[in-house]
DNA sequence: TGTCGTTGTAACGATTAGTGTTACGACCAG
DNA sequence: CTGGTCGTAACACTAATCGTTACAACGACA
């Protein structure tokens, strides 16, 4: 599939700020970030809006302003992030609707949504397990 | 979308030659198949000969030729045929490298790497559950 | 043996999502 | 004012999937 690596850059992303924010620092620059990340400011600029938008961080305008947590890193958990980033289905059906004549075609649809839905909320009740507290945790210990 | 309907399609394939053989035909062409799909017989091809190296369907080629079942609807499980279409991890690291002078930046992949793997088990978990026989079962009752 | 229906597969273009980059306006602390 | 930072549009690039055309390989059957 086309690997997605938002999630991870997101949770990167306020881990870092988490981090640094616990060293008596105000706010982080999406320059920091990026460097960390090893990719551009903008790529975070706009990853860091989608996570303002859901309550997660927020970002001051101006001289010597950045981003900060809007939550402490307790408190949000991977799904929290995943959410956020509005990820569009794990699976899709078909792109052209199957033959609505044929039993199989008219039927497949939901038989397979049902499925998919039980997937989907088995996959977000693993992301739920785990807190940005947790990754930072398991982070601080690798070093 | 980035949203993955091969699974989707691999489903209704094997689904719909299940149904088929237990009319009384012996073997299903990949236009016919196309057709309930409604997509493109060389796209049925392409997926079902990857089944085929899964051991899940075969082919016979030549007039009055097409494709069969080689297991039983009832001993297929959703998780066969997912990884029978080998699809690539749902979550992906970072594109480059990120920073391994920054504390974050060197210890975040193995510690997002431990939660996708949580993550894809319990998604395997959960197809694991559903085989072929179920898919049809809902599907007739639907009709 | 020839024909014809079917699979096998390469090749190409279209679409889509994600990513990286540049550019520039908006904002604000000092 | 000035300079640093965010906000966001615009565009190119990559990669995966999908749809399509084309043609070779194969084999049942007359």
């Amino acid at each position: 599939m086309s690997a997605n690596s938002r999630l991870t850059v997101a949770a990167h992303a306020l881990t870092w700020i988490g981090l640094y924010q616990r060293r008596g620092h105000e706010v982080a620059t999406s320059e920091q970030i990026a460097t960390s990340v090893n990719t551009n400011p903008v790529v975070i600029r706009r990853l860091l809006a989608e996570l303002r938008k859901a309550g997660l961080a927020d970002s001051q305008r101006g001289a010597g302003a950045g981003w900060m947590l809007v939550r402490d890193l307790e408190t949000i958990t991977l799904l929290d992030v995943y959410q956020a980033i509005d990820p569009g289905p794990i699976f899709a059906l078909h792109r052209a609707t199957p033959n609505p004549e044929c039993v199989v075609g008219n039927g497949i649809g939901p038989a397979m949504t049902a499925v998919y839905d039980e997937v989907e909320a088995a996959l977000r009740g693993e992301l739920a397990k785990t807190t940005l507290e947790d990754v930072l945790r398991d982070v601080l210990k690798a070093a």
